[in-house]
DNA sequence: CAACAGATTCC
DNA sequence: GGAATC
DNA sequence: GTTG
């Protein structure tokens, strides 16, 4: 094994056992999945054809290929989609769709609307990374609708406005086409969007307080990361908005170097006037004031109740208490359904409600759109580096659930407080979307460095602070890692997460989870066919769609033989067959009872996509608390182990222990590993619990 | 003011 | 021992 | 970011 690991990381190629090596993936022409250069570099197409048409709007020459239908772009209620026809969303580049919008004939309820942008030649970018985002194309229909003169491309001679969206100006200069802000006539001004903003609340603001860089030279704003993976500050310098900005936009001077800091003018930053109202009323004196208000509020039980009835409804039939354990009621497991939970097949009909009434209800609730953009918000702080972005997505994620279920349009800030992971902050967020249909903070989160960072995460095998020191080395994209931008070196199993990164990144159709599922199965039993095999994760759970495919093997140990060692011999014969095609986690010991692997695998067919495959072996005897662990889902298994320890137990993938004895400094630490009580099936760990047993498809919650 | 899960593997 | 993954 |  050892030799393995060591010649894996070499080529990618020679990790393959010699017979897998040997069909070169040219045989194989499967590019399906794999990102092409095209995608995985950022670049902005203004830029990259900068000899594009005149932008002017009754252009008439499409500038690359005709432009597809207009999508109409569902935004804040504060802009209601135009005519409501639907078409399927089409990539493109955000210059395209700019041009797709000059193309088109003015739209007849923008009259209706303040035309405040009249007059105006405005470039507008978003510094998105390829495709113009839902973001992106809501703005530019926005500009539009409000009277600008949209630019698909940058022109020095007639642009009057710049609007960007980046934090950084680099990736503006790509979308512009220039180099350094210098390039920049000074006359034009570069303003954030809030500056739009301001026109749709009432009447555009002064440019200088919008003004979307503190200067004009490129603050290579790069965060340096210090000694060993301690967080850094990211100070954007957006904040330092003052007099010198005002100066520049008045007498076009950019070189002022004083550094007089007269009170801050934070003008992006300051909080949404929209929600300022409500801010000033509810907020104002103190949240005692809110707390009175919500616990006054004679509907609290009502909806404390309705909860209550609803969870309690779900649990009879096995659906346990939601989101953690409080709701759970003291229930038996019920034993009718103990014997059909034993077997992962497909989930059993239901009767008179069924999960899928459950999962539209989710999904479908009047508050949707409030959790669409705290969730989107939630994936930007998750991008973040730090402790405290970590637990305040993990905050959003608890309140989620509870929002997309509350049964009714949120309409008050005190309502929104009455739900549960909903405290003063979110509440507030929670309004604002309610009265403006949007978050600003988002806009302003999301930045193009944080994007980038996303873009890195979504390799395997890099997270947060790989994603930063990347971008603080100064890699913008896929190809700069590639080309070791910055001295940045790749792992093995980075190289192939940069390989395949959108395979990897796509969801397979739960077929296919289930085709690979069955080719491997019979070919473990072949090498020993008393081992049991089952799939997991969200296969088990029923799930249309698999992120990847969980295997765990197990054996009775009746016979006085175990599973040990099978490992071995199933990924040397699934690499033969060219199923398993790059390992990414070796098990140290292959041979142990106990091993964990991940890797990629395929269908040994043309054209078939690489999908994440992990095999676990666990000991027979803890069988059901990895079935349990690895079917998830995750919310589901926090409020498992969550529950687990205020018992006083301990859950892991191992089993239920109890009388774990903690060291009360550093709580991770175990005095005592403490008395397994149950491992063996997962039934037995629900009971213990005195949680209701519930099938793999019921245990859904994020 | 602490907790928010815990174990394994890679580097 | 930190980072990343599940 | 929220909860206890």
């Amino acid at each position: 094994m050892l030799e393995r690991t060591a010649k894996k990381r070499e080529k990618r190629d020679e990790a393959l056992p010699r017979r897998a090596r040997q069909s070169p993936k040219v045989s194989a022409p499967c590019h399906g999945g794999t990102i092409s250069e095209d995608e995985s570099i950022i670049s902005i197409s203004t830029s990259s054809r900068p000899s594009s048409p005149p932008p002017i709007r009754k252009l008439t020459k499409p500038s690359a290929k005709p432009p597809p239908k207009p999508k109409p772009v569902v935004q804040s209620k504060s802009v209601p989609p135009k005519k409501g026809k639907k078409k399927e969303k089409v990539k493109m580049y955000p210059k395209d769709y700019a041009q797709m919008l000059l193309d088109q004939p003015p739209d007849p309820s923008a009259k209706r609307r303040q035309r405040f942008l009249k007059g105006m030649n405005i470039f507008y970018t978003g510094g998105d990374m390829t495709w113009a985002s839902d973001a992106t194309r809501g703005r530019m229909d926005l500009i539009v609708q409000h009277g600008g003169n949209l630019f698909p491309v940058f022109d020095p001679a007639l642009v009057t406005h710049i609007i960007s969206e980046t934090s950084s100006p680099e990736p503006m200069l790509r979308a512009l086409g220039l180099k350094k802000l210098g390039e920049v006539p000074d006359h034009i001004p570069i303003v954030k969007w809030n500056w739009v903003v301001s026109g749709q609340e009432g009447a555009l603001g002064p440019l200088w307080e919008f003004a979307a860089y503190a200067n004009r030279i490129p603050p290579i704003d790069v965060p340096v990361r210090s000694g060993k993976g301690k967080e850094r500050a990211i100070v954007a310098d957006q904040s330092r908005i003052s007099a010198k900005q005002r100066k520049r936009s008045i007498h076009d001077s950019e070189d002022e170097e004083d550094d007089e800091r007269q009170g801050p003018q934070v003008g992006p930053l300051q909080s949404p006037p929209s929600s300022r109202r409500l801010t000033a009323r509810t907020d104002g004196p103190s949240t005692s004031r809110v707390k009175t208000e919500a616990a006054d509020d004679p509907l609290a039980e009502f909806y404390a109740k309705a909860r209550f009835d609803r969870d309690n409804a779900w649990s009879r039939h096995g659906e346990a208490g939601e989101d953690e354990d409080e709701t759970d009621i003291d229930e038996p497991a019920s034993d009718s359904d103990d014997d059909t939970a034993q077997k992962p097949g497909p989930p059993p009909p239901k009767g008179g409600w069924t999960c899928d009434s459950k999962e539209a209800q989710v999904k479908n609730g009047p508050n949707e759109f409030i959790a669409k953009k705290l969730e989107e918000l939630m994936h930007l702080h998750k991008a973040k580096p730090g402790m405290d972005n970590h637990w305040r997505a993990f905050s959003y994620t608890k309140a989620l659930r509870p929002i997309r279920k509350h049964p009714k349009p949120i309409r008050s800030y005190s309502e929104a407080r009455k739900i549960k992971g909903v405290a003063h902050k979110t509440a507030l967020k929670i309004m604002e979307i309610v009265e403006t249909g949007d978050l600003r903070r988002i806009g302003y989160e999301n930045t193009a460095d944080v994007q980038i960072r996303k873009l890195f995460q979504g390799i395997y095998g890099v997270g947060q602070q790989t994603a930063y020191q990347w971008y603080a080395a100064g890699c913008r994209s896929l190809k700069d890692l590639k080309a070791g931008k910055g001295g940045v070196t790749l792992t093995p199993a980075q190289k192939i997460g940069i390989e395949f990164y959108d395979d990897i990144n796509d969801r397979m159709p739960r077929e296919e989870a289930q085709a690979l599922f069955e080719l491997i199965k019979p070919i473990a039993l072949e090498i020993n066919p008393k081992l049991e095999v089952e799939i997991m994760g969200s296969y088990r759970r029923g799930k249309a769609d698999c992120g990847d495919i969980d295997i765990m093997i197990t054996r009775c140990p009746d016979d006085g033989k175990t599973h040990a060692g099978i490992l071995h011999h199933l990924l040397k014969a699934l690499h033969e067959k060219n199923i398993i095609t790059e390992d990414l986690a070796l098990p140290e010991d292959p041979f142990d009872n106990e091993a964990i692997y991940r890797g990629l695998c395929r269908l040994p067919k043309f054209g078939s996509r690489r999908r994440r495959i992990d095999f676990l072996t666990v000991p027979w005897k803890s069988r059901g608390a990895a079935l349990l662990y690895y079917t998830g889902d995750d919310i589901f298994n926090r409020s498992m182990r969550l529950k687990a320890n205020r018992l006083g137990y301990s859950l892991n993938q191992k089993g239920l222990f109890a009388g774990v004895v903690r060291d009360p400094r550093n709580r991770t630490v175990k005095t005592n590993t403490g008395n397994i009580v149950a491992s063996e099936t997962e039934e037995e760990i629900f009971r213990m619990l005195g949680v209701p047993f519930q099938l793999p498809h019921q245990r859904v919650r994020g």
